[in-house]
DNA sequence: GAGCACTGC
């Protein structure tokens, strides 16, 4: 242990350069350090990339407040650095050392991981917390592993996240709005608790603006000698990755038909070069299955076997994608974004970029997100690159030119801050106790649009008052419940309309994906299953069909399968009922089953979603509805069970924007209970009573 | 009679 950096110990023979431009320190020769264990585990995490940089990232640390490792991947950093905060003390005195992430399966993984490099049963000293898995023991835990989404919900009952005394936020570089709200809220933290350590892990070298972020200048100095405040000014280190070489190849012109053009460029691979699996990048499962098409018509006597990969994708088509490739033939996996960060996958040497992902932007003059093509940022086309990388040099086909690369394609992309509602946001910030959201100290801010519109939806909603204050209980109470504002009002009338009960029940299958199996072939048959459950009074009531028939089948997989249900998604649906009893029961709540009493259920929907009211328009031949507030034109989505129904008032759950806007989740209402539900909002017979 | 990139609490 005498080699490490320690805690108030010497400072280490390392060279840091002052940093012209406001003093970031770089570090310009990394020490080398010698003679630690002699297991072959031991071995394998010196041979990290990360290794060498261990006592300078110690030094930082202890005379940073925040320190910004930028790293490639594979340099081990996610699964080392807490460790080496660990050996050096950090964890002492009932200490915890955090590590966020963006995605429940990487905190597993490296939680698990790093578990094993120590030789110690996970959940004792390493431990994890994801959603409905807590793997901590308190007072034994000395390393978490936590979504950021966990750390943030943690900050209300923990606001200064005192047991925490490092905090590493991994993969900071994607920008997601949980990170960005945590990044935003540890700012302030640091400010009262300047003690606190803050490491910042990302892939990009934005570090700069992330550094400039953190420049914190603290009011009070004076510090007790033996507890010396770190330096305010955040330190910049970088570590190389452990990747191989990835070749990158460009378009000579640009390309009109991208699809055309992945097609022929993996039957060019497949013609030319050596063996190697090979990874499309297209946008959407449209796109996908096309691509698939096509090139299974090429394929069927060349040796390649093609597989679609996205997310809503069936357990065993998914576990098709990581089965080992066949002798003698090539893989080739045609993806969405979810093989970006979300999924890796071994054995890929060619890369296709096509140079586009579908992405969400928010309108926040009608309230409506819509899912886009658009051109990729030169971030997320390095990171695609990089997958083929992974087990030896590689190569990237873009099909763009490297003009428009160098030129046109934006270094970053937009944050998710920047691209969304933001009641979610709003509410988790006032629950923290911060006022002025329109004055927080954001790392991208958030158009004045978005916010004004976030702070009108929880007003109508009557979760916060005149003042823009947590209003009491309702306020507060649906600050606790986890789930998207709208919901979580819904389940809270649902007390006062006695159908708690099956108001979650309705809230857990609205908040997961879909519990439906995609069917491609069986459509028709699919479609006559669906009406054993289908309820005239709309999508939400048959939810609770399928979901009773569930539980009478004894929570069959079984039946599910036969029912085109997905088991997978039935089963988180448990996960979140269980979880939203616990809370209701915690605030007080006694759950209550209105007994198939469908217009009281509908009155609890509509006191969370009035807003989304729409009435058919009049003589309209295909169905066009316009929403009461905005008069905007949707449809009934066809997977809607009153699809064709089209009764004339209704209220939808959600929007899918593609060439049309189509209402998910749809109910059929009768008009007077939305002027009960809210009154503020709805006055009667005035052509357009939006309340803006 | 048409289709939902991806996360997360």
């Amino acid at each position: 242990m005498s080699k490490y950096w320690k805690p108030g110990s010497e400072r280490p023979r390392t060279v840091l350069v002052d940093d012209e431009e406001g003093g970031v320190l770089f570090l310009s020769s990394p020490p080398s350090s010698s003679g630690f264990g002699h297991s072959s585990l031991e071995r394998q995490r010196q041979r990290l990339p990360v290794y060498k940089y261990r006592t300078a990232i110690l030094y930082l640390v202890e005379n940073h407040a925040t320190t910004i490792i930028v790293g490639e991947t594979g340099s081990g950093k996610t699964t080392q650095i807490p460790q080496y905060l660990k050996e050096a003390g950090w964890a002492e005195g009932g200490r915890v050392i955090a590590c966020t992430q963006p995605r429940r399966l990487a905190v597993q993984s490296v939680a698990s991981r790093v578990a094993e490099e120590m030789g110690v049963k996970l959940g004792e000293e390493v431990g994890y917390t994801i959603r409905f898995e807590d793997q901590t023991k308190p007072n034994v835990t000395k390393i978490k592993f936590l979504t950021d989404g966990v750390l943030l919900r943690e900050m209300m009952d923990d606001p200064l996240l005192i047991k925490y005394s490092v905090i590493m936020v991994d993969e900071a570089h994607e920008r997601s709005l949980s990170t960005d709200m945590l990044l935003g809220l540890l700012k302030k933290v640091q400010r009262r608790r300047p003690q606190l350590r803050i490491i910042i892990s990302s892939a990009t070298i934005d570090a700069k603006s992330m550094s400039t972020f953190f420049h914190i200048r603290r009011r009070n100095i004076g510090q007790a000698a033996e507890d010396p405040t770190p330096s305010e000014l955040p330190a910049i280190l970088s570590v190389e990755g452990k990747g191989y070489n990835v070749e990158i190849h460009y378009v000579e012109e640009p390309v009109s038909d991208y699809l055309q053009a992945a097609v022929n460029t993996v039957l060019s691979i497949h013609d030319k070069e050596p063996p190697g699996d090979i990874l499309v990048f297209l946008t959407g499962q449209d796109d996908i299955n096309a691509a698939v098409q096509l090139l299974t018509e090429d394929a069927q006597n060349n040796g390649l076997l093609v597989l679609p990969l996205f997310s809503g994708l069936s357990r065993a088509d998914q576990d098709l994608i990581f089965s080992p490739t066949p002798k003698g033939k090539r893989k080739v996996v045609i993806s969405t974004n979810i093989a970006e960060t979300s999924l890796t996958l071994e054995g890929i040497v060619y890369v296709v970029d096509s140079g586009f992902s579908k992405q969400r932007f928010y309108n926040p003059i009608p309230d409506i997100e819509n899912l886009v093509v658009a051109p990729i940022s030169k971030a997320s086309a390095r990171q695609r690159a990089g997958r083929a990388g992974r087990v030896q040099p590689g190569k990237c086909f873009r099909l763009y030119t490297e003009e428009y690369f160098v030129k046109e394609m934006p270094a970053e992309g937009i944050p998710e801050m920047q691209r969304s509602s933001l009641v979610s946001c709003v509410i988790q910030l006032k629950a923290l106790g911060i006022d002025n959201i329109l004055g927080f100290d954001w790392l991208a801010s958030p158009s004045p649009e978005a916010m004004i519109r976030a702070l009108e939806v929880l007003y109508s909603l009557g979760i916060l008052d005149e003042d823009a204050k947590l209003t009491s209980p309702t306020g507060f109470q649906v600050a606790e419940i986890p789930l998207d504002p709208m919901i979580s009002k819904m389940i809270l009338s649902a007390d006062t309309y006695g159908c708690s009960e099956d108001i979650i029940t309705i809230a857990a299958v609205l908040s997961v994906q879909s519990i439906w199996i995609s069917v491609r072939g069986a459509q028709k048959e699919f479609d006559e299953v669906k009406l054993r459950f289908a309820a005239a009074e709309g999508d939400h009531v048959t939810y609770l069909n399928v979901y009773k028939g569930f539980i009478h089948s004894g929570k069959s997989s079984q039946w599910c399968y036969k029912n085109y249900i997905n088991y997978h998604a039935m089963k988180k649906v448990i996960d979140i009922r269980e979880q939203l009893s616990r809370l209701l029961r915690r605030l007080g709540i006694v759950l209550k089953s209105c007994e198939r009493d469908t217009q009281v259920l509908r009155k609890a929907i509509i006191a969370g979603f009035f807003a989304h009211a729409c009435c058919l328009e009049e003589f309209s031949p295909n169905g066009m509805y316009k929403t009461i507030k905005s008069s905007q034109e949707v449809y009934i989505h066809p997977s809607s069970v009153l699809f064709r129904v089209n009764p004339k008032w209704v209220v939808y759950h959600s929007l899918v924007s593609t060439d049309k806007h189509y209402m998910r989740n749809v109910i059929a209402i009768d008009p007077s209970w939305l002027i009960e539900a809210a009154p503020h909002f709805y006055q009667v017979r005035k052509p357009n009573p939006a309340p803006y």
